[in-house]
DNA sequence: AGCAGTCTTCTCATCTGTTGAAAAGCGAGT
DNA sequence: ACTCGCTTTTCAACAGATGAGAAGACTGCT
């Protein structure tokens, strides 16, 4: 018996699992810091890591190192947030103009929210923060959002998890069970400090069709009443769900 | 004997050419499609790509078909190419405000270049340099900036795929070598309709240290005189380089 | 120079996960 | 009910994966 690790995991699957080594603050690693962070023997990382390089989804620098590669990102404009970036951005600054509130995009990615797009509600001068983010679906407006449309199993999955962020936090799964059916029927998620003490939250469900595809969201000081930011959030959430039927119509009859 | 395909390649490599399949024209495509593109057998396809959807790089849609994941996006976020785009804009746009013609980035991938980011001047010019694009290596600016200082590995399979685009473009290697030396001394690469006729460009390498990291273009009309626009270029991709130095070093020393 | 520590690459015996044809399931359209 | 195309599963043969350890390559230190 010499194999340890393999616990029936497909040997794809495993070498995908080297790209969680990768994030932002771990842009660039060698082999030996790829195979810490992920957890598997230098021998292996080895030469899964030049699969990767291969397929080009990760490139070796001149120093040795790995970073992730061009050719990522080549792939990455092909999928939904580049799309969504693009045709949220103009309902996403009407959004901001008329609230004033910071407004952002968001997507289910696993069990957690992408943030895509960013814009702060700075009155002056509308700013656009790093997109690319994560947020828990438990305790964000846009993660509930997502999370009330989602498939049974990834509902059963999060809510085996629900971690106390701030002492606010939902972490009574019948109560968020009953919480997440209030969000389908009102296609509205609030949250109110539940993810930072002091600051309030609005999520509304993005539609393609019959699917949701994102989420929109606004964040606002806990004083602020976005009472009046609601009717404003649902027109931007179906503006963009419109103009991604239009961009997909448009694509298919290409 | 069963197997028929396996020239020694390694499975994971295997699994992520299923990714080709995928591209501007593809977004959505449906298992068999996959296969068929990637020319696999289905019964592979199906379980490589029930990997890379475990890997989140793809995503299954409820309508069963598959495109690229939320992930891959996330990770592309972390490449080159996103930290470029964000580095070059403002320089880009000055390069463009002085000179009036349409500048683009291009970064190395594969036996290819990457147009990473374009901003069109106002003596705009319909090209194909659009972000996200491919560029040739051999007939273009930016791809002769690139390839001359690319490893000698990949010249010598470019040099073994000149392909005439048109009547002017380079086919022959030992002419091509001459002139990538010569690219390697000036700094600088021209491209007389050799992509595209009528069309003349410059291509100028951006330095990251003593490595080539991308290279910014100008594309303008033959009868259009680059020569003054020789010098804005170089400051450019000088500004650029500087730029990701100071970045790589903010990050370094976080 | 010599030494110690770390990182990358390679070898080897073992055996696990992959392979593709074919058949079974599934759905939509005729 | 039947066909056609797509997805999923089955099966036996086997290709390629595995991790420890050794060897090689660097770097920095004394």
């Amino acid at each position: 018996m010499v194999v340890r690790s393999a616990p029936g995991e497909s040997v794809a699957f495993r070498a995908l699992r080297l790209l969680d080594a990768f994030d932002e603050q771990h842009r660039v690693l060698s082999m030996s810091e790829v195979a810490r962070r992920a957890g598997v023997p230098v021998a292996t990382a080895h030469r899964r890591l030049q699969d990767l390089v291969d397929g080009r989804l990760v490139a070796r620098r001149p120093d040795g190192r790995f970073e992730v590669g061009a050719r990522m990102w080549h792939l990455g404009q092909l999928s939904r947030p580049t799309a969504l970036r693009e045709t949220a951005l103009p309902h996403l600054q009407d959004l901001v103009a008329f609230t004033g509130h910071t407004a952002h995009v968001a997507v289910l990615d696993g069990i957690g929210a992408l943030v895509v797009d960013r814009i702060s509600g700075s009155r002056t001068l509308p700013t656009r923060h790093q997109p690319g983010g994560r947020l828990e679906l438990h305790c964000t407006a846009v993660g509930k959002a997502l999370l009330a449309f989602a498939d049974e199993q990834l509902v059963a999955q999060a809510l085996q998890m629900l971690a106390p962020v701030t002492p606010y936090t939902i972490t009574d799964p019948r109560v968020m069970r009953t919480q997440l059916a209030e969000i389908r029927r009102t296609r509205l998620a609030p949250s109110r400090q539940e993810h930072r003490v002091s600051t309030t939250g609005l999520g509304v469900p993005v539609f393609s069709g019959r699917h949701v595809v994102a989420a929109v969201g606004l964040v606002a000081p806990l004083d602020a009443s976005l009472r009046t930011a609601v009717e404003p959030l649902q027109r931007c959430a179906a503006a963009i769900g419109a103009a991604i039927v239009d961009r997909e119509r448009r694509l298919d009859g290409d």
